[in-house]
DNA sequence: TCTATTTCTTATCCTACATCAATGTGAAAG
DNA sequence: CTTTCACATTGATGTAGGATAAGAAATAGA
């Protein structure tokens, strides 16, 4: 029961802990812990054993929309695990305009891997669009799954590869798409976030302002467009 | 005296070879091979046994200027290791423009990381800027090393994510930076390509078009900039 | 429910960069 | 020495998308 206090929300002490809202985040701390599970079993190959091994330690917190999970400056000592909620990771130009490099919704990792792997002042903000609920895994977790399970290292080297190959696709629809072309490229990575996030992170993510995301999707509706 | 085949350039099987040209090239195969054996104990930490064990069955090559080492659609089975020259790779969009991903020039590696990993045919297309002498690393290398020494899979971690961070960077440039600015971090990036590349393929590089690349120059010179 | 804030759209003008076309330059080839 | 070729520069003009402002619509808060 030791981690129980991280499950509420910072911006939310409730003020009574009545049975009820006891119960409610002892039962959300508890299937967020078994998504994760069951996420390791499946994509990593890990037995029950070292699942259950591996996760003794964790802590589950849900947090509030909009509060931080990481501030630019910072070395990055977790990888989130979203099991619930929206977060996104983006950095701070010199003119204060916030850029997204990623969003991370139900069953995906954010973290900045060069600052955690590198233990320098991460360039990235990482906060939550949503209210969620989130795994955090500190650096020891990975040097434990390391040691623990060799499944665990193959899987951990095709995910960085996963992330190279999708890094690449970005910089080339960068160099070489126009802001149409981007968008669809957006929709298909991430079809349910178009509902969920607002335009104005969208436009961010793609390197637009909004008016002009504005303006392809009026122009995309005019061509009758039907998303998925 | 088996891979001694491979270091004459395609285009270019001399006609007679006489001692000279002969032991040229002997001296070039073998002075890559040092050099990449050097490479391999500085940066990767390997004893002199592990780096004999390893670069036994290599190959090296010398290609000619514009001979391509990987073209889209391929799988890529090799990773480059410039011992001289330069190479580049590159993407070509629908309208047939080229998109410069990376250089690499003397001791730097070049490949379709997502490609040779996931076996997949190349978004990439590899050629040579420069004639250039290139150890070429195929996929068994990787494994080989890997199996042979917990040093290498450290040093393979770290450069992965050396790379991650770099894509991160050029990512967040892309998305917030002015074609001036983007210049100046390519000249810090890689000093004394400015002037061996020809500013095209820079402006390719950067996402700009060449007149827009000599117009920034122009402005920078004004501006009583100094490289370095 | 009604206000208040945030987000989205529309319209205007504007700017950074693209495109096109002409000219310049310097090194290699004849 | 001149021709050619491969780049680089310059200028004129076009355009995608940015900046700004203001209203409409959606959401949240009370």
């Amino acid at each position: 029961m030791k981690h129980t206090h991280a499950l509420f929300p910072h911006h939310l002490p409730p003020k009574k802990i009545t049975p009820s809202t006891f119960y409610f985040f002892l039962f959300t701390f508890h299937s967020a812990l078994e998504n994760f599970k069951t996420y390791l079993k499946e994509k990593a190959h890990l037995t029950v054993d070292e699942v259950a091994e591996l996760t003794r330690e964790l802590s589950v917190k849900t947090v509030g929309k909009s509060d931080f999970l990481l501030h630019e400056g910072e070395v990055c000592h977790y990888s989130f695990f979203v099991d619930k909620g929206l977060l996104r990771s983006y950095t701070i130009d010199e003119g204060g305009k916030e850029h997204i490099i990623q969003f991370a919704p139900e069953n995906w990792f954010i973290t900045d891997r060069s600052s955690a792997y590198f233990m320098e002042p991460s360039q990235l903000t990482i906060d939550a669009i949503e209210e969620s609920t989130v795994v955090f895994l500190d650096n020891t977790f990975m040097e434990k799954a390391r040691d623990l399970s060799k499944e665990f290292i193959r899987y951990n080297e095709k995910a960085l590869h996963n992330f190279i190959r999708h890094q690449q696709q970005r910089i080339n629809l960068l160099l070489s798409a126009t802001a149409e072309q981007r968008y669809l490229d957006f929709i298909s990575l991430y079809p349910d976030l178009m509902l969920r996030v607002p335009q104005w992170m969208i436009a961010s993510y793609l390197g637009l302002t909004p008016e002009s995301l504005s303006r392809v999707r009026k122009e995309l509706a005019r061509k009758n467009f039907k998303p998925q």
